[in-house]
DNA sequence: TCACAAATGCTACTAAAGTAGCAAAATTTT
DNA sequence: AAAATTTTGCTACTTTAGTAGCATTTGTGA
């Protein structure tokens, strides 16, 4: 029964000596808001697999204290991949958005894991294939888009994870969470927000933005490359 | 001696058990100049490491024809380690900047290697580690610094990865090269340059910057931050 | 429940980045 | 050697993004 505690659905494909591994050397850790965890120096020794809450990964400039998130952890992402994958310490900001609950391994384990045990990495490789999409990504988006297209290429991909996963990026996120996502600043995005409500294309709540109108939302993208994203 | 033919020192440390994998399966690929290579459905079939030369892996805004380089490939790179691991398509635009030579392998091949061969991993995981920090602080340089900082921390970057590599990444890169690196345009580096040139702090050859005084680079630097690069 | 903190909304202003176009120099190709 | 292409350099202009400040609303915790 004891072996059965972390058998949560992320692992389900897993053969069972894997399982038992996992669940050996597992610890169960709850964080909170305003709490000070998963520092640069801890995750050179621990190793964490999400199952619930949402964490903030940013880097902040010091000279005007703007921030950009690099990637917001919930259920099923795991921290620190670089870490854990070459030895040397990573040095980010962490903040959690929502309390919630993580497992956490001895880093030694998971990279034993990750030199001898294939069935780990059939989990492992995807994923740190998928973190690699979205940082190339978010450079591209910084790069080529402007701001408004920026907020817009994000709302609509919100639509698209909307099945399946219980709660989308966007819910619950400030305005200037927002902003740090996209690499701008939060009147930046009041603006844009502005003149998407008064077109009809949203509607919004407090930390909610409710899509009205798609047709109206894409041709405010400009030309061919939108497309790219709701094609 | 025909299994010393690629023994180079990128697989020094390797046992000779896997040296000898790798040179039954390695085919060496001669690439040039505006030939059109390592396309993303060929990278699906088969695996790259580069041994000279250098590759531009970069994205295209359709609507301004704006450019971001995601990446220069050269001596030591492998590619494309993103379909390597999930096994899915990654569309990037890819151009050869100096003709050059890889080693070309059946991509399943290497899977094989990563999910059984520690001996590989030990060079693989690092790499990939060192690609995901590469890739998280372009994101960071685009969001939280002006263009300006951006070209210098690019330039003050060159300097200290002079010692070791032969070429430097700066190195035979026109203005719109460097543009495309650090996501912006010639015309706002070269308004750049020519403030830095006025103030004595670099010279430049056609493709070439030569920095000649550091300090006054750090001083454009504002505040903080400017500790960050170079302390 | 009351005080404090967080989030939103708006106006006005400043600075930075991007667009456009042309000409000269250097390099490569024919 | 001539032609074509690439790179550099400059001016002028337009748009976008970022800064600042303040008032109102909403939510949280003491």
């Amino acid at each position: 029964m004891l072996m059965k505690k972390y058998d949560i659905e992320l692992f389900e494909n897993l053969n069972d000596t894997l399982k038992d591994e996992i669940n050996a050397y597992a610890k169960l850790i709850k964080f909170e808001k305003k709490k000070y965890v998963f520092s640069s120096y801890d995750t050179m020794k621990y190793f964490y697999i999400f199952l619930s809450g949402r964490v903030k990964v940013y880097q902040v400039n010091l000279d005007n204290l703007k921030e950009q998130t690099i990637s917001i952890l919930g259920f099923g992402d795991m921290f620190d991949i670089i870490t854990l994958l070459d030895g040397q310490i990573h040095e980010v900001m962490i903040d959690i958005l929502e309390s919630g609950e993580a497992l956490r391994f001895p880093i030694d384990k998971v990279r034993e894991w990750i030199y001898k045990n294939p069935a780990f990495n059939r989990i492992f490789f995807p994923y740190i294939a998928s973190q690699m999409r979205k940082a190339e990504n978010l450079s591209c988006e910084l790069s080529l888009y402007d701001t408004n297209e920026r907020l817009i290429h994000l709302i609509l991909q919100n639509l698209k994870t909307d099945k399946g996963a219980k709660k989308t990026l966007l819910q619950n996120l400030s305005r200037s969470e927002i902003a740090n996502l996209i690499g701008t600043v939060r009147h930046v995005v009041d603006r844009h927000i502005k003149e998407l409500k008064n077109l009809g294309a949203i509607e919004t709540k407090r930390k909610n933005i409710v899509v009205k109108d798609i047709e109206k939302l894409l041709k405010k993208l400009k030309g061919i490359s939108k497309n790219r994203l709701y094609p």
